[in-house]
Parts: structure tokens; sequence; C-alpha cells
DNA sequence: CAAGTTACCTGACGGC
DNA sequence: TGCCGTCAGGTAACTT
């Protein structure tokens, strides 16, 4: 699931059940995550608080509550949060049971388990930016987000551009799909090195992101309002993928074969042709 | 010290 | 059928 858009995705999907709610009770598989889960602190400061404001920065989901303290998902690999009736069975892999006092259960749903919940306190929470997230690099949605803050970044790297678009603290978001995605919309070969790569590269690069990511939201936006309901809900996007997975089928654009790599142990997929170191 | 590798975990898939 | 290796949307801690 979790990128940028999916995680934005999940988050407009769960903030009008969830937002001024309280939480009345939290149930934990007990199974570890990624970080130990913090359900101590959890029950001892968030039940019967409302909820207060919920929000996603980066691949964080972020929710705030009345007394200032805050919780932090992340999805991992294969992380979701779903909201079903408190009666529902646990399904395979449900994590941690938040039942609301509208009568509904948020769930954090994770095969894999690289995901986590972290627990912020009250001293910390005010300022996110300088704790939690202070190397997280800015949102590609945000005026910081530029070409040129960008190509600044890039100067002195030889890092493989599709490398440096996955690195969270350089910019935020963007996964192996969207960087896939994004550079063959720029025309841009994955293993460029990033000192290769003009001013005006990297300008016409933010667009295609800024571009790619609000189209994907959109689609996925397209189940937001059964989300509810959603067992295994599933955006839309994937039927527009056009370089990612497609090795061996011939590129929307010019017909020649796309090709896959291996770049920072990550599959990368690029048009030979239309996709220029 | 930038950049490559490993570790965390489950499950799906292909080859034999 | 089943056993094995490989791979999967992320990230930080390692090593080189």
């Amino acid at each position: 699931m979790p990128e940028l858009p999916e995680v934005e995705v999940i988050c407009r999907g769960i903030i009008p059940h969830v937002r001024h709610a309280r939480i009345t009770d939290i149930r934990y598989s007990g199974k570890p995550l990624r970080t130990v889960v913090p359900i101590d602190a959890m029950r001892d400061t968030l039940l019967n608080v409302p909820i207060e404001k919920i929000w996603r920065r980066a691949k964080y989901i972020v929710f705030s509550f009345a007394n200032d303290m805050t919780l932090i998902f992340h999805m991992g690999m294969s992380g979701k949060l779903t909201l079903c009736p408190p009666e529902t069975p646990p399904a395979k892999h449900d994590h941690l049971f938040f039942t609301l006092d509208s009568h509904i259960q948020l769930r954090m749903n994770d095969t894999r388990r690289f995901g986590q919940v972290v627990f912020v306190d009250r001293e910390k929470s005010g300022d996110l930016e300088t704790t939690v997230f202070k190397n997280t690099g800015p949102e590609p949605f945000s005026e910081a987000c530029s070409g040129s803050y960008l190509h600044r970044r890039a100067r002195s790297s030889n890092q493989p551009v599709k490398t440096f678009l996955m690195n969270a603290h350089i910019i935020a978001g963007i996964g192996n799909i969207y960087a896939n995605e994004s550079l063959f919309a720029a025309g841009i070969h994955p293993a460029t090195p990033v000192s290769n790569l003009s001013l005006y590269q990297w300008e016409e690069l933010m667009k295609k992101i800024q571009a790619i990511l609000h189209w994907a939201i959109d689609c996925g936006g397209s189940t937001i309002n059964d989300y509810i309901n959603a067992s295994g809900e599933q955006g839309y996007f994937q039927a527009n993928f056009k370089i990612y997975g497609k090795d061996g089928t011939p590129c929307t654009i010019c017909r020649a074969i796309i090709e896959k790599m291996k770049i920072g142990g990550r599959a990368s997929y690029f048009c030979p042709v239309c996709q220029k170191i």
C-alpha cells in the first residue's frame, strides 16, 4: 500500500469517522512491530481524550489529542488502517484495535510488521518538525520542495537519481513506484547521477512528481466513499502504471521494450529510448 | 564519508 | 505435492 498517495488516501478516509471521537478501548495482538508498541502509554494517556486532528506527514499518519499527546503511525511495507464495526472478528494480521465512542473500531493491520506506532509525549508534541520529523525532507507539494532545492541538495552527490528521490531525508513520500513513474514521465533514466541533472531538469521532474502524486491520490480517492465497508480496498492508480512492473512490454510512447534493472537494491524500470542518462 | 548491504517479517510465486 | 530461493510499496543501522 503505502507511499504518499496511499497514506493520504487512508488519512482522508478515516478523518470523517475519527475526528472528535474518543478512544474507549485499546487492544493489541502482542506481536512485535518494527519498534516497541507503546501500549501502556497509550492506555494511560489517550483513553477518553478527544482526537482533535489527523493528518499526513511523509508516509506517516499523525493523530493529535486534546491533551496534547500525539500518536504517529507508519505503515511500513504492508500496513493499513481500517475502520469496521467493533464486533467484527479480528482479521489475520490485525495488530491494534482502537474502539471509538462513535461505535466504530479503527484497526492497524500489517502483514509484514514493518510498520510502527510512535507515542509522542506532550513536551515534544508541540514541535514535531524539530523532533520526530527533524530528518524528514519537505513535502512534495510544499514551497520548500522546489526544483532548485533538489538541484542544490544534489550538487555534490553521484547517487542515482532514483535512489535520491526515494531518500526520505531529501524529499518525503516517494517510494519505489512513484520514483519509477516520475522518472519515466520526466524522460530521465533512473541510474542518472544526480549531479548530471540541470536546474531545468529538476524543475521539470518536480512538476512530474507533483502531477503523478496528485493523480494517484485522485484515483485512490475514488474508493474513499466506501472505505468504511472496504475489505481489501484498493485505489485505481495501478491501472495507470506506465513503467512500474512493465518490463518486457512496449513503452506507451515509443513502443521500445521496457527494461528492468536493480538500482540500490530496488527494482527499477525504464524505457531505453525515452529515458536518457 | 558517501554509498552499498543487511535486518526486520510474512506470503506469493516460479523452478525443480 | 512440497521444498527452496527470490521478491515485494520502507527505513534505519550497519559496513566498506
